[in-house]
DNA sequence: GTCTATACCGAGATAGAC
DNA sequence: GTCTATCTCGGTATAGAC
């Protein structure tokens, strides 16, 4: 006899589910029936409990950037700097763990879309504000290197980022010798502060 | 009385709207209808020219790295640092002018596929390769940062390319603020020499 | 809340007249 | 080579019994 699993449990199992989903796929390619299939459950129940498919991709992306602040966010009174360069530590190890956050993004990024729209303006808008003014306090502190804080985000972004969300890609290039993200987050910080050229 | 048109000229059209769809849509969200309509042909003319969407992909892609070989190739005989930098500066401006080349890769690099494997094996390994032995040349040369080749290439790729491929994100995220082509390539070749810090 | 059945649509591919 | 008509499949969403 089974037991009758709580809704929560199946919330999440099929956010679970969609999050890999969306990421390997993109929105257009993943399938509702996939999805509630690999969660155990029946396809319409998909929108009964999302309403649409673009709800549910929106709380998939809810619940990502919802981690990854849990990862990042560090309530302390270090320098600004010191924040900047163990956030910057955090985001790198956040995105090799959880690859589907930047994946999802990269494949939303390469066309206007209103899914583009509400990405950018619900979270990434002012995650960019917030480390903008963090990069600025760095500078002010007379610390990083001579970059502007666009820059920095583009460097984050690309360098800390894509190459664990493009894995699939770089294991069949190079093998599986699988970077150590410690080891890219040093890199990505050497080049950030190359005056702490000690390492 | 309208003259039918050569058939070069209806594969040319074909190709540049997949081109487009495709880097904008992926594979799967791509539609063979909306390409035939956007090239003033009908549906079923790419099946006869091509056979199958897949095969149409395969020739968009073959097509853009034809572009970026003519781009990017340079027969001199230089030394090997000087044709790094001068090739780098030839794929970032290349990047910037046909984003949908590292668009239709990042948009397969997240999932293992035949299309991704086709990808790498024909067009990504032998360039990565190439890459690699001239990057090797040159620290050879006592020159360059002291990276290994794969994190160049990682660099290379990621910080070279990704902006211009995620225009629509980025556009939006800053402004039309479109950033030079010239000033991000110099900026990639300031952290793989930093050694020649003048600029 | 769950599950079956199904409506409805758009996809890629193919047949065959022209 | 082109174009219309159509086959078949898979997608999301919905209706309604339980």
């Amino acid at each position: 006899m089974q037991r009758r699993r709580p809704t929560d449990d199946l919330l999440e199992a099929l956010l679970d589910a969609a999050e890999t989903e969306f990421a390997a796929r993109g929105f257009e390619g993943a399938s509702t029936r996939s999805i509630a299939h690999q969660a155990g459950a029946h396809q319409p129940q998909i929108n009964y409990h999302f309403t649409s498919k673009e709800l549910l991709w929106q709380a998939v992306v809810d619940r990502l950037f919802s981690a990854l602040d849990d990862a990042v966010d560090l309530s302390t009174d270090a320098s600004p700097s010191a924040v900047m360069a163990e956030g910057l530590r955090r985001f790198v190890e956040f995105s090799a763990r959880r690859p589907e956050l930047n994946r999802i993004i990269n494949l939303e990024a390469t066309r206007d879309s209103s899914r583009l729209r509400w990405l950018v303006e619900v979270h990434l808008r002012p995650r960019f504000a917030a480390t903008s003014g963090l990069w600025e306090q760095t500078l002010a502190e007379g610390r990083g290197a001579d970059m502007s804080a666009t820059e920095v985000w583009g460097l984050l972004t690309a360098f800390g980022a894509l190459r664990f969300a493009n894995a699939p890609m770089v294991s069949m290039l190079e093998g599986s010798s699988s970077l150590d993200p410690r080891t890219h987050a040093d890199r990505l910080l050497g080049i950030l502060f190359p005056e702490e050229a000690t390492r």
